[in-house]
DNA sequence: AGTATTTGACCTGC
DNA sequence: GCAGGTCAAATACT
C-alpha cells in the first residue's frame, strides 16, 4: 500500500530536491569566482532556501486531503509552520495523528466546508443544466427527495480514488423554476484537474451527465487550441446566461464554488503560460481569491473567476474567513493560513516565463 | 476494455 | 424510524 502521497507530490518533491541539489551545485561553481560577486551567491541562497520551504511545506501539507486542510487551519493564527519556516517535531507529529484520525470517513464528512449556490440556466440559448465549474465529476448516486419535485444527484470528484480528493457536490434542481439548479458543494477540490469552462450540453437531465463526461473527455482531448477557443466564444455567452447566486450562504464557510483551490502551486493551472507568483500574490495568497471574485459588485464576475485561474492552496488549507473578509478586496492578510506561511517565507523570484505548463514539468 | 452512470441496498445522523 | 447520503453491482457508453 502507498503511503498515501500522490505520484504528482512525490514527484513535485522529487523535482524540488532536484532543483535544490543542482541550486547547490551552481552555488559551489559560482563561489570563488571573481565575477560572481555576493549578490549571486545571495540569490542561490534564497534559491535554495525557497525550495528548503517549499519542501517543508509540501510535507507539511502532506498527502492531499481534506483533513490535512482543517489540520492547517487550527493553526492560524499560530500556524504550526514558524517564522523561519521550520516545523517543531512535536506539532509535526501531532499533526500526523490527527491526520489518521481524520481519515474515517464519517468524520471527513461531518468537518467537511459546506456551501449553496444557484445556478440559472437559460433553456432558450441551449444552455441548459448545470454550468461547467471547472472541475470533472463523477455521479455516485441520485435520490428523491421529501417534498423535493425533482431528484437530487450527487456527484463527487473523479479523482477522489487517484488524487484523494474529497470534493462532492449536490444537484437539487428547484421545484419553482426548472431552470434554477441548486448546488451544493462538499469539501475543496485538492486535484490538479481543474478544467477550463467547457460549455454545458443541450438538455436538462441529460446534460448533467453528459457535461460531466465532456469534462472528462477534454481532460483527453488534445485539441486544446479548440476548447480555448470553444471556451472564450462560449465565455461571454455564458456569463450573460448564468447567474451564479451566492445567498444562503454559511458565513463560516467558503462563499463560492469556483475559488476550488487546487492541490499546491505545481498543480496550478493557468490560461496564461506566463504565470509568476506576483499573480498569485494579488489574487490568490492575497485573500485565497482571484480579483475578480473579491468585487462582489458585478454578480457576473463570480461566473468569470470559475476557473481560469484555479488557485492553490498548500493542500488544499481551509480558509476559514468570515464572509467579509472573503469579499473584502483588503482581505486581511494576517488571517490567511497562506499568508500566514508565505509571509514567513523569503520573496520568492519566478521566472515569469518559466514553463509550468511544459509537459512532463511535473513529471 | 475501460470508464461513467444508474439504481437498489446499505449506512449514518437526527 | 426516517430521510439523506454513499456504496457498489449492473448496465450503458465510447
Amino acid at each position: 500500500m502507498e503511503n498515501g502521497w500522490s505520484w504528482e507530490q512525490k514527484t513535485l518533491i522529487s523535482e524540488l530536491i532536484q532543483g535544490m541539489e543542482l541550486a547547490k551545485q551552481l552555488r559551489v561553481q559560482f563561489s570563488g569566482t571573481s565575477s560572481s560577486p555576493e549578490s549571486t551567491d545571495m540569490l542561490l541562497q534564497r534559491i535554495l532556501n525557497s525550495y528548503e520551504k517549499a519542501l517543508l511545506i509540501l510535507r507539511w501539507s502532506g498527502p492531499v486531503g481534506q483533513s490535512h486542510t482543517m489540520r492547517v487551519t487550527a493553526g492560524v493564527p499560530g500556524s504550526p509552520i514558524s517564522v523561519n519556516g521550520s516545523l517543531g517535531s512535536d506539532e509535526f507529529e501531532k499533526g500526523l495523528k490527527d491526520q489518521q484520525e481524520l481519515n474515517d470517513v464519517s468524520k471527513k464528512r461531518k468537518i467537511l466546508p459546506r456551501w449553496t449556490d444557484q445556478v440559472r440556466v437559460n433553456s432558450e440559448t441551449g444552455l441548459e443544466g448545470p454550468h461547467d465549474d471547472g472541475y470533472s465529476w463523477r455521479k455516485y448516486g441520485q435520490k428523491d427527495i421529501l417534498g423535493a419535485k425533482y431528484p437530487r444527484s450527487y456527484y463527487r470528484c473523479t479523482f477522489r480514488i487517484t488524487q484523494n480528493c474529497w470534493a462532492t457536490k449536490q444537484v437539487q434542481r428547484s421545484d419553482e423554476d426548472p431552470n434554477l439548479f441548486e448546488i451544493t458543494y462538499r469539501g475543496r477540490h485538492t486535484c490538479s484537474h481543474a478544467t477550463n469552462l467547457v460549455p454545458a450540453p443541450s438538455s436538462p437531465e441529460k446534460q448533467e451527465q453528459k457535461h460531466n463526461n465532456n469534462n472528462n473527455n477534454n481532460n483527453n482531448n488534445n485539441d486544446n487550441d479548440n476548447q480555448q477557443k470553444q471556451s472564450l466564444e462560449t465565455l461571454s455567452t455564458i456569463r450573460n446566461n448564468l447567474r451564479v447566486a451566492t445567498e444562503n450562504l454559511d458565513n463560516r464557510e467558503m462563499a463560492h464554488p469556483f475559488s476550488f483551490p487546487s492541490t499546491s502551486f505545481g498543480c496550478m493551472k493557468s490560461e496564461n503560460s506566463h504565470f509568476s507568483l506576483s499573480e498569485l500574490d494579488n489574487s490568490a495568497l492575497l485573500g485565497g481569491f482571484p480579483q475578480p471574485f473579491l468585487s462582489q459588485a458585478s454578480p457576473e464576475s463570480n461566473y468569470f473567476t470559475a476557473s481560469p485561474f484555479q488557485v492553490s492552496n498548500f493542500g488544499g488549507v481551509y480558509m476559514q474567513h468570515s464572509e467579509s473578509e472573503i469579499i473584502s478586496a483588503h482581505t486581511s492578510a494576517t488571517n490567511s493560513p497562506i499568508l500566514d506561511i508565505d509571509f514567513s517565507l523569503d520573496p520568492v523570484e519566478i521566472d515569469p516565463n518559466f514553463p509550468f505548463d511544459t509537459p512532463g514539468f511535473f513529471s
